[in-house]
DNA sequence: GCGAGTAACCGAAACGTTTCGGTTCTGACA
DNA sequence: TGTCAGAACCGAAACGTTTCGGTTACTCGC
């Protein structure tokens, strides 16, 4: 297999005709007779050509790939499966049109951003994913600039300038709510986000309206941030006096951090507190008792972001998607509240 | 923004020197006088010339990244915080050197060797990590084959035609079969994982070695498969009659479903059995009891394998290296053996 | 039987580097 | 003063596509 690679310079010549027609014809383009397009692709099989990455990019002025910048501590990307799921998702739809996914990992905020001014630099990618959207969030406008195109996974409704792709969890943390009161809980916490983040904000808007709607005063609002460690302090906190018999938070790790530290500190869950979570990563099987929580749907977000990153990158216009809201998924977590 | 891209053939003419005097003065080359050589590199300062990556990627005849290509299905990949941790340590080495990772998510073992085909035929990549190596593993002479750069990351130490980074696993089981002997434990059983991996047989052998150094006869072997369910099972198979005091599980996963599971049967851990379980993912810190478990270092050997590859592309031969064995980390869920 | 229109095909430039063989120039040495 | 080595620099090919303007040949209508 040594051999000098198989050129489209030699497809054509064993096909007799010109380059131009020899690629005309591999790329499906008119102004080639259905008769010498097959031959065409005969004498491609034949030799096993294989189209090169690298003068097509060079010439067409694409890279082929797209890029995904994940912006967390690594020990919190580690611990969070929402990504893998994703990248899984992503990739399916990028590996069929041969593009391929570009995965950096970026420590801060300000490393992120030039994590993607370099990748427009260095032209690496045709577009990005665009995940975990901050409020004012300085990597959109950055990408404006750069002229990068790009697809947002749930941003702001309002205002922004890519196409997106976005699940709804309004219906899910209301289902919730009601699922709660119904259960007699009349003081419901909220453990929220980093308070940065636009789906920190969708959250407890949800869990607020959800209450509201149903005439029980919102209870507490703790900030989180995500980890398994805000979580517990969140738990330290709430766990004194006249403290709320139901608490939904912002993540499953936030989740499984809380319920860990109140059982230390003698709670028992779900008689003494009601545990609920958001993401519906499998983590909450594997804690008692398990977590209920909303399963979102990673892996469809992330074929639906690729197709549409996609599209956007041939030069479409793509219209924005929806998919189907996240569900709310019962475990042993929550219970009547007591009294 | 919107301006053409600048060449090397700008930064020439504004130097006032030939095409082929910039490459050499910009790579550091000699046969540029360090006169012309700075005003060169103020030259392409002026412009803010970046190098065209695909027109270097033609002529040189190399991608500028390197892949990965994840085997497993998505949902285990979703609760195993290695990649995450190794991908974060591999990335923050290739950026340095202008490197990029082209993560690709395989379901089988086809599909992967297929995906490696693929990143080959399309010269996507300059080299690929080889993660969770099998016996006689495909992968490897395939890679041979199509003349792929490769790292190992914990191959079987003979036999491996491509450099590697390993851990050593077995001074970290030791301490821990040592210290369950201490506390008193004479039936130790071993939760495996799936036999065809490097180390699973690796984690097995350690567990038997110590054991049999102490003069202990190894307990029984349960076949698991690294996921929450094979350890579920692995306790409805160990609970009953004569059971072990202790059980070494070849991962935290398998760990957590089994001490899960050994709790719903009505056991008390680690009064009626210890668990230990082997990675040190943060999850085992958020059950109960928290998990005994062997601390790799993935971020770390991400990091030296993508030395390794890098090293390697550049035309190296380089070494084997060795990190810092795994470390026990004691948790509660050993404890003296039962009376 | 002639002009126009069109389908099929060709040739060459362009993409932006690296690299290699060749030329010029300087200074040292005999 | 002539020779020669070596440093500095240049020009052009090569990498493998895509694309665009141009040529040929054929059909159709009159």
């Amino acid at each position: 297999m040594a051999t000098d690679r198989v050129t489209i310079l030699d497809v054509a010549s064993r096909a007799g005709v010109a380059i131009s027609s020899a690629s005309a014809a591999l790329n499906g383009r008119p102004g080639v007779s259905e008769e010498t397009r097959e031959r065409i692709r005969n004498a491609a099989d034949d030799l096993g050509y294989v189209p090169s990455l690298r003068g097509r990019s060079l010439s067409s002025k694409r890279a082929f790939a797209v890029g995904l910048v994940v912006q967390r501590p690594t020990d919190v990307l580690a611990a969070d499966p929402f990504f893998a799921a994703f990248i899984g998702g992503a990739e399916s739809v990028l590996a069929e049109d041969g593009y391929a996914l570009v995965l950096q990992m970026a420590t801060t905020a300000e490393d992120a951003l030039e994590r993607h001014r370099r990748l427009a630099a260095d032209r690496r990618v045709d577009g990005v994913f665009l995940n975990e959207i901050r409020i004012d969030d300085p990597r959109v406008s950055l990408l404006t600039e750069l002229g990068m195109p790009a697809v947002g996974i749930n941003p702001d409704p309002t205002d922004f300038p890519f196409p997106s792709v976005r699940q709804d969890h309004k219906p899910g943390i209301t289902s919730l709510i009601d699922h709660l009161i119904e259960l007699g809980h009349v003081n419901i916490a909220h453990v929220s986000g980093p308070s940065e983040f636009i789906h920190t904000r969708q959250r407890m808007d949800a869990w607020r309206e959800a209450l509201v709607a149903r005439g029980v005063d919102p209870g507490p609002v703790i900030a989180g941030d995500f980890t398994y460690e805000g979580g517990e302090r969140a738990a330290d906190r709430l766990v004194s006096g006249d403290h709320p018999t139901a608490v939904f938070c912002a993540n499953d790790l936030t989740a499984i951090g809380l319920m860990s530290r109140a059982q230390e500190l003698g709670l028992t869950i779900p008689e003494d507190l009601s545990v609920a979570g958001f993401d519906g990563v499998r983590l909450g099987d594997y804690v008692r008792p398990t977590l209920t929580s909303l399963q979102t749907s990673p892996w469809l977000m992330g074929a639906k972001a690729a197709t549409i990153l996609l599209d956007q990158v041939a030069g479409m216009e793509p219209a924005d998607i929806t998919v189907e809201p996240a569900e709310l998924h019962l475990g042993g977590s929550i219970g009547p509240a007591r009294g």
